[in-house]
DNA sequence: GCTGCTCATAAAGCCAGCTTATGACGTCAT
DNA sequence: ATGACGTCATAAGCTGGCTTTATGAGCAGC
């Protein structure tokens, strides 16, 4: 992963981002999202009183006063400018604004879990039982939710995470310095042993006002290979399972953009620059709100696996095996 | 919506998440998710950080100080144990790790504006430019992210949001209460015109240590029909298309749990209490976690529409129209 | 060496949210 | 009926985190 990269990326991105916000909200302060979503302990304190119909309880449960509860839900409701709960002397529920509110607040709260997840293993203590080694796409994408089904299975575990390419995945297992890795790509690394735990596919993507997006039929692989396209970097491991995909199809074109990071792409390809390719993990978002649109594409083939590895002969044992047993067999298609 | 029931399913799910927490940190006030996560307004600053290479230039974006900035973020590196950006005199750029979290960020941040995005619309003002009415399926997955499209798109288009089942939608529709709605479901309500905008599929799901999740062939309809399972209640969207489905293969067996909420349908079948038929637009997470497993189904069509639709004879205009070209032809499977 | 950018530190102020203390209301059992 | 227990609301006072302002130090380029 190189930073240099992954900072020219979010530069663009920048442009992106900042620009509509501006257009909505002018210099007003509170275009700032904090200003106008309550924050994370209002919103566990909603999820609370949603789960127990109670003010007092909910406020129990997250370990402050029922006045203060009262109170937070009561600014919450002013904020939002929506009544959330029915208070009765016997209890409150939710108003019907109030459970899609909260429904939507509990999509804030899951990613929450899943940064703190993350966020947990990379500080990396020293002493933690189980080290993980991990390429970019899966300790962004998968790895955190591993982390959590892990934790509700074995609470006592602590898990370090290092990110990095593939060989610094291999290197890191065969020093030691880890006991299990995950690696996205066309081979396992030599030394290593592992198996296939997901799959991945990479999509071709455009925004909604592309061409493409408005095709009837799919694209040929033909074709796609002669449009200059918006690309990772020669070397990731997505530009080497597209370069390995079109090899029969007369090669790449040369790339309209060549961006060092996921999030640079994905930013290009939303502003309209051209038809990018991205993992399918990475672009759920942008397609659920058709900021991209997914184009198909016939006859090749942009799967490529994910696997877990480990130094040749050393199957995982202890937390090592129990995080794999979690991956393995995982329907994602 | 029946907020009582709403309230006896999350009950449910109480026993559930907080039976976690509590394994994993005592009665620790910690437990709270907030207190190991940044705020909102930390995590916006750390991707301008990202996005400008400069704590400076980010503070200004975020609209506050340079020295808060930098603050801000240093207590969000001794928060996290973490350190997430490299100061130089040249400007800031973020370590690997800082990259891997301000990702994770990146989510966050993006539900947070789904909510927001609701949220407003929820509001409801009278002087909106379209009044929305959805189901709640819709209003909860899908209508956040098209709100969020349309706000690209049209930035000065203020829409209110009414949620309800099909009947209140047409009933608003009708009394010319609301410009346009959405329903799930098989047939169109009576005096309505509509078009499919996507698609939504029931799916069997499991708790992992049920022995569905280890099946190795797909389930067949009458086996399916046969078995218990944990459902809404009957009356419910995901209901009648389930009682259509299996209505040729034995018609459903009685339910082993009748709950009244998406939620907590979902809360009884991750605790294991049995299997679940959920949307697939419900259970996305649970399923990348691992906390539930897609069980294959052969030979039954659980597919149902997500239409648009409209009083007979007055097709959309303006903003209206806006919004109906967004979700149109979305690839959604 | 000056000018411009970067980030860090220190002192002082503000405000959101907390706690404690109290009150009002409703239900239920005696 | 009346007291006990549950609910939520209100008021007063404290506190801590985040902010601003003011300043200094490091590095680059002219």
């Amino acid at each position: 992963m190189s930073s240099n990269g992954e900072h020219r990326g979010e530069r663009h991105e920048d442009q992106q981002t900042g620009g509509r916000r501006t257009e909505a909200y002018g210099s007003d302060v509170r275009a700032q999202l904090h200003h106008r979503v309550p924050d994370l302990g209002a919103l566990e304190l909603l999820l609370a009183v949603a789960r127990h119909g109670s003010l007092g309880a909910a406020a129990r449960e997250v370990g402050i006063t029922q006045p203060a509860a009262s109170s937070r839900i009561r600014s919450m409701e002013r904020q939002l400018g929506v009544a959330l709960v029915d208070r009765s002397p016997r209890g409150s529920r939710l108003t019907d604004a109030g459970a899609l509110v909260t429904d939507w607040a509990r999509r804030i709260v899951e990613a929450a879990e899943a940064f703190d997840a993350g966020a947990q293993a990379l500080r990396g203590r020293r002493d933690s039982r189980l080290r993980v080694a991990a390429s970019m796409t899966i300790a962004e994408y998968l790895l955190p939710g591993w982390l959590i089904a892990l934790r509700a299975e074995r609470p006592d575990t602590a898990v370090s995470l290092q990110a990095g390419n593939s060989a610094v995945v291999a290197e890191r297992l065969l020093a030691n310095e880890a006991d299990m890795g995950f690696v996205e790509g066309l081979a396992v690394p030599d030394g290593l042993d592992g198996v296939v735990v997901a799959h991945d596919r990479l999509v071709i993507v455009a925004a909604p006002s592309h061409p493409w997006a408005r095709r009837r039929g799919p694209l040929d692989p033909a074709e796609l290979a002669a449009t200059p396209l918006v690309l990772r970097e020669r070397g990731s491991g997505t530009r080497q399972v597209l370069d390995a995909a079109l090899a029969g199809h007369g090669g790449l074109a040369r790339p309209l953009l060549e961006l060092a990071s996921t999030t640079a792409v994905k930013a290009a390809a939303v502003s309209g620059a051209g038809p990018a390719v991205l993992s399918e993990l990475a672009i759920a978002e942008e397609l659920a709100s058709r900021r991209l649109v997914a184009i198909p594409v016939q006859g090749v083939e942009l799967r490529r696996d994910l696997r877990a590895v480990w130094p040749t002969g050393h199957r995982p044992t202890g937390p090592a095996r129990d995080l794999l047993s979690l991956t393995r067999a995982r329907p994602t298609g």
